[in-house]
DNA sequence: ACCCAGGCGGGCG
DNA sequence: CGCCCGCATGGG
């Protein structure tokens, strides 16, 4: 194994430097909607592309962990850094937000949580399904999309049959009466929508992922996009951290924290989180909202 | 029964 | 601009 390389691997493993994946995939990302993970086994499974993606890990010390691929035929462990940013130095995120002692609790208490990175077309579906919704119910609409709509594939290795997640083309030909026997509601109209604007005018996956403003303009051109979904697929389609997805969770979170439970303006709330943590605010976002999820939900303690 | 959920578009003043 | 309303649906 090389040494010189934080995330050393062989052929079957790899040793991941902070990283929690109960954490991660529960904390309401793209990857929870569309993946399963098996708490009891620690084993997780996701379709990439057309590939199956069956992952084992190993909890090791100091919050690290041992990832092992279940199917090593094609499956890459590029594929796997890519989608957890294993490359990025957690150490160095944390303390550029460890700002207060709201952070670092939060920090504390989930420590290792990644924020993946998605194809943007699913984070694109996925967080127009997350409006006005729940997260469980977000995870059955999504897996009844792909049950319904997703191409049929065969694991070589293992033999297993998954499906892969309808693309724009796919999408677009459906009428809206095939979206809402999905559960997808008052939302149909705007799946197909983006799926119609995705397969003709807009190819997301050409869109520079680093120039916040502009990508966010351009995403909000689609209907049924606005400006919280778009931090959302900023954030976890295009992985750029500047992107701060301010939600009902987020909102409250924020205001009990760092302003003793008083309304705030979400445009003020926006411009606190530039000023507090920068450029690194969208990584910030995922703690705070997991945190708050997991602690101050409503009805809970105030958190102090 | 009632309230809520990783919000948004449209209509109104 | 800001404010306010309706929106499908199922779980707590």
């Amino acid at each position: 194994m090389n040494k010189k390389s934080e995330l050393a691997a062989n052929n079957k493993s790899i040793y991941a430097k902070l990283f929690n994946i109960k954490y991660t995939f529960e904390s309401a990302q793209p990857l929870t909607f569309y993946g399963d993970y098996y708490a009891d086994e620690n084993k997780l499974s996701y379709v990439e592309g057309d590939l199956l993606i069956k992952l084992k890990f190993e909890e090791l010390k100091g919050n690290n962990t041992k990832i092992i691929i279940d199917n090593p035929n094609s499956c890459k462990f590029s594929k796997v850094s890519e989608k957890f940013r294993l490359k990025d130095n957690l150490d160095e995120l944390y303390r550029n937000i460890s700002t207060d002692e709201n952070m670092e609790r939060a920090i504390t208490a989930y420590k290792g949580m990644r924020v993946t990175l998605n194809d943007p077309w699913e984070t694109t579906v996925c967080f127009i399904t997350s409006q006005f919704n729940n997260v469980k119910r977000i995870r059955g609409i999504i897996k009844n999309l792909i049950n319904r709509f997703g191409e049929e594939h065969i694991d070589e290795a293992t033999g297993i049959r998954f499906k892969s997640f309808p693309g724009p083309e796919k999408l677009s030909k459906l009428s809206k009466q095939d979206l809402i026997k999905s559960g997808m509601g008052f939302r149909a109209k705007y799946i197909i929508d983006a799926a119609k604007v995705c397969s003709e005018n807009i190819n997301l996956n050409k869109l520079n992922p680093n120039n916040y403003n502009k990508l966010k303009d351009t995403l909000m051109e689609i209907n049924g996009i606005g400006p919280k979904v778009a931090d959302c697929i900023i954030l976890m389609g295009y992985g750029n951290f500047n992107a701060f997805p301010i939600d009902v969770w987020m909102k409250r979170t924020l205001e009990r924290l760092y302003f003793d439970s008083k309304p705030q303006r979400i445009k003020d709330l926006y411009s606190f989180s530039e000023e507090k943590w920068g450029a690194y605010r969208g990584f910030a976002q995922q703690y705070l909202f997991f945190y708050g999820m997991k602690n101050l939900g409503r009805g809970k303690a105030n958190g102090k």
